[in-house]
Formats: structure tokens, C-alpha cells, sequence
DNA sequence: ACTACACCCTGTAGTAACTATAGGGTCAAG
DNA sequence: CTTGACCCTATAGTTACTACAGGGTGTAGT
């Protein structure tokens, strides 16, 4: 299959699959006598794989390592494990740091009442 | 005060003021006879007014909103509530996301149990 | 034969919000 | 007269893409 076909079935922008090649992400394709690139089923899954990790929060890095991770021989399951936590730390860290400033939003908010003041508290409140 | 003092009474590294100057977020400051940036107790006000709006996740586009806001004789609180307000939604929509990256990472945990088996079932999980 | 059109290619530049580095100048103390 | 702490500019790097610019390919219609 060529990328437009691989694009539609991941639902992935064509640029984002030769950006991932370019980065080393996704292996190489074979090409055709006309230098189009064609791709094998082995890639779809591959970029799935990678689509999927990203849409749980993985780093591009965090992705390399899974991929390498998931194409070795030796027992990964352990490292694979340790990463998973690791992310889950991250996520639940960047959740309560947005959750900090939602309070604090929503303290702002409350002096700032209907936004009909001519004189604005929030403003006052972050300047001082 | 120079550059550095300034940094310290607001935890703020140099090269970020250097950075929010040349993108016009800070007021140019005087320059002394050798060139070195002269800061009044303005300059510190402002930019703790953006370190704070950044704190509490606007960005610089929007921060520049407010900056403008701050600085007109016009009434401008009716504006100031409706960025906030908007944020506020969008922080919200951050954390709904994490949630839903969290639950679904919570799923894949519990099939890799404790990282002792040695076929990957996480693996196995995003690849399919 | 010509041309319109959908598809593909490479390479570069742009985005947000900084951070880091290279390569230099200034100034007071030892 | 040199060491050290500070300052300067300009450029490149970071993450994770996205958006061109400027071309080639292949097929369908006229």
C-alpha cells in the first residue's frame, strides 16, 4: 500500500508518517520503481503501535524505547512495566499541577464576579 | 537594578527576561552607559505579572492579551473574564485528557500485573 | 497528443516557550 | 595585570509536529 492508503486506515496526516520515519520512529518502507514508498501490513501495525502510545501521553523517546522493547527477544516485560509506571507518575503529576492552577483560576474568578466592574480585580491581582 | 538582581527577586532565570523582551512581552528597560539593561521597580511588576499569568498555564499570546488589558484606561474587565473564562475551559479539557490517558493507563496496567511474566501483554495490547 | 487532476517526492521553515552555547565586553578586588 | 563575577548579542537546540515550495508520476478525458 502507498502512504495515502496508510494514512487513511491509521487516520494519521501523511506528513506525520515521514516525519516519523524521518526520526527513526517507523522502519523504512520498501519503494516502488517510481521512488513511492510501499508499505507492507507489518508498518501499520507498527504505526498504530506508535499512534497509540502517543495518544497515552508516551514521549517520542518513551515510543523508541517501547518499539525497541517490543522487538526484542529478551524478557521485557519488566522494563516495559517500569516505563508504564513511570509515565503514570508523569500524568498524574502534570493532572495535579493543572488542577493547582484551576483552583487558583477559579479563586481569581470569583473576585472577578459577572465582569461588569469598570475596575478589574484580576488584573489588580496578578499585578501586585 | 540589573538583570541579574532582577532575575533573583523573581526566581526567574536571565535568558526568560532576555526572551520576554525581545518578544515584547516586557518593556524595553534603560540602558546604562556600558549597555547593560536598567530595571525600575515597574519592569519587576510586569514581570511578575507574566511569570504569574504563565503560572497559571495562559500563554503568551494570551498573556500579552492581558498585558494590553492591564494597560488601557478603558474598562476592561468584561475582556478579562471572558479570557479567563476561556482558558478555564481549556484547562479543564487538559485534564479531562490526562484522566482519560490515566484510566486507560491504569487498564494496561493491571494486565502486566507486576512485571514478572515474560510476554509482554502491554505489548501485545498497543500492537494490536 | 495534450492537459487536468490526484497522488507522490524532497527539503526547508514555521510553531510554542523557552534553554543553552559561543564568543565576546565590563569592572572591581587581589 | 589577571582572575572572577557579571553583562552583551546572536544563533542553535528542544518537542512533536505542520505547512509550504517546487517539483515528478500516472491515469482519465478531450
Amino acid at each position: 500500500m502507498r502512504i495515502g492508503e496508510l494514512a487513511m486506515l491509521c487516520d494519521c496526516p501523511i506528513e506525520t508518517i515521514r516525519y516519523y520515519e524521518k526520526i527513526g520512529l517507523l522502519p523504512l518502507p520498501d519503494r516502488e520503481s517510481n521512488g513511492y514508498r510501499h508499505y507492507a501490513s507489518k508498518h501499520q501495525k507498527w504505526l498504530q503501535f506508535i499512534l497509540r502510545s502517543r495518544g497515552l501521553g508516551f514521549s517520542q523517546d518513551e515510543v523508541r524505547r517501547l518499539t525497541d522493547l517490543a522487538h526484542t527477544d529478551e524478557p521485557a516485560c519488566h522494563d516495559v512495566h517500569e516505563l508504564l509506571v513511570t509515565h503514570m507518575a508523569d500524568v498524574r503529576s502534570r493532572i495535579r499541577e493543572l488542577e493547582r492552577m484551576q483552583r487558583s483560576l477559579l479563586k481569581l474568578k470569583t473576585k472577578c464576579q459577572d465582569g461588569t466592574l469598570n475596575d478589574c480585580p484580576v488584573i489588580d491581582e496578578l499585578m501586585s
